[in-house]
DNA sequence: CCCGTGACGGACA
DNA sequence: TTGTCCGCCACGG
């Protein structure tokens, strides 16, 4: 089938996505470099704005820099977000979330 | 091929 | 503290 067998970097970010353990939460700096993409940051939104229907990845565990969530207010994803994150038990306090939350280590 | 865009980041006022 | 500006870089039109 002529198909890539090297992963694309959205898997690539998707997979290092997959492996934010629970109760944690990560940049999408901090994504971008895991996966070996360096600063790249911004498309690491954009691969996770292009996640297939049924997917399994923890989108909700991917913040900014700042531990504030990157959804406007007005959205329904950012209200998604706080709860699935309140739910794993993080602390998320108008939008943002503790610094503290960011300790997870590989 | 050129241009605009973006679930960003960091510096600066 | 918040808001503005610039840099990065892949992708779509």
């Amino acid at each position: 089938m002529t198909d890539n067998q090297e992963p694309t970097r959205e898997q690539k970010i998707w997979q290092v996505v997959a492996a934010i353990p629970q109760g944690t939460v990560a940049s999408y700096g901090q994504v971008a470099a895991m996966a070996g993409l360096g600063r790249q940051a911004r498309f690491v939104g954009r691969a996770l704005g292009r996640l297939p229907a049924g997917h399994d990845i923890p989108w909700h565990r991917v913040l900014r820099s700042n531990g504030q969530i990157a959804f406007p207010e007005a959205t329904e994803a950012r209200r998604t977000q706080t709860e699935k994150l309140r739910l794993e038990g993080v602390e998320v306090n108008n939008g943002r979330v503790s610094m503290r939350t960011f300790q997870w280590r590989p």
